[in-house]
DNA sequence: TAATATATTGAATGAAAGTTCAACCAATAT
DNA sequence: ATATTGGTTGAACTTTCATTCAATATATTA
């Protein structure tokens, strides 16, 4: 044998990443369709060939990049819900987390994109439809049971709360978007327009 | 001469219709990239060769689709703003219009999502760029006249109007990709949320 | 009817980009 | 030291697509 299984599993998944982390910032500024291979093994460092010698074919990079935005947002999302307090601190806490985080961590901006690309293209190829279509409605439903439970505890405005969580997600999909877009000159909108929104008490209760 | 300068004028325009509205179509919902000019010529009815007999790229195409998309949006917000109405009416309008247009015109819904994905992408042609950096700004800035109009007269919530204006943008864009992204069981949120978000009082005044 | 100007077609062209492959390199085990 | 296994390269192959173009059709005027 040459190198130990595990060497080589470690040399594979590094230059995984590379692959990764290329495609991940490519594909959410500019697209799947305007992303070449080629740009990717630029920015990976690497020759083309390498891309296929650890992905069967573009379409595979773009699957695994979505794969992974879906499980970071859906892992965030759910521990968000599993948290133990009560739902308006929750929600609190999602909107000024998720302000932050899209201001300061190119990494989840660049996930939020990259869902929000996939989302509104319907040319992206069959595989990568099926994974969209099994997880975007994922954290829609989750943000929707927290702002029933708020409902019900009267912390939280009426209507329904499907439609409450659409326009959660929509807000924060706009965010994103706005930020990545407007490096310069951009203030990050504060986190209270969003409290009033959803929440009918108003004050900056134990803000933490 | 061979046809009158009029029907000549009169052809061109039919024609230049009908690529625009294969081009809308497919721009909308494909994107830039994946939508290529045997895809408009079929669905415009025509041979490949008699796009470029109308327009000098596929650049240029996108370039009249994003113009038209830019010129429609400008004046529908620049008409709202030269209502002879206050600014809680307007923004009750907007609101309501907007919602209920972007669940009943096809149109209008592709107006707003070929914005949003030029937006999003680095990868546009450059000319298609300049006149993005010229436009994209008008409706917020509109946006944000009208809610400071309010906040002046106490109708609206307070916080930087320019901010509101990010967050309503933000709203209605999620909403049109939501809506064309999911054709079945959709229902379409009601206005309140937004009423609620923008405005202090909270009744469904004169609400025609 | 012939001449002319424009619209229209679809095949040809050429460049770009995804994918494959034969050769080369690096590291370990024998 | 050599053989072996798997990583790495970049050029070759192939397909797709924007764009061009020579040929054809159509409608108007003289």
């Amino acid at each position: 044998m040459a190198r130990t299984k595990e060497q080589n599993e470690k040399m594979r998944n590094e230059r995984k990443k590379m692959i990764m982390d290329a495609a991940v910032h490519l594909f959410s500024s500019k697209g799947f369709f305007a992303t070449k291979i080629k740009d990717i093994a630029v920015e990976a460092q690497m020759a083309q060939g390498l891309v296929y010698h650890y992905y069967k074919s573009k379409d595979d990079v773009y699957y695994d990049v979505l794969h992974n935005a879906f499980e970071k947002m859906n892992e965030a999302v759910e521990g968000l819900k599993q948290l133990d307090v009560p739902a308006e601190k929750k929600i609190r806490m999602a909107i000024r987390e998720l302000i932050k985080t899209i201001d300061i961590s190119d990494n989840f901006n660049q996930t939020v994109r990259i869902i929000a690309s996939a989302t509104n293209s319907t040319a992206i190829p069959e595989k990568v439809k099926a994974l969209l279509s099994e997880n975007r409605d994922i954290s829609y439903r989750i943000m929707a049971a927290i702002f029933e439970e708020g409902q019900r505890d009267g912390s939280v405005v009426g209507g329904d709360p499907y439609e409450l969580a659409v326009a959660f997600w929509s807000f924060i999909n706009g965010l994103a978007v706005y930020k990545a877009t407007r490096l310069e000159n951009f203030r990050m909108p504060s986190p209270e327009i969003l409290y009033h929104t959803f929440l009918k008490t108003n004050e900056a209760i134990s803000d933490t």
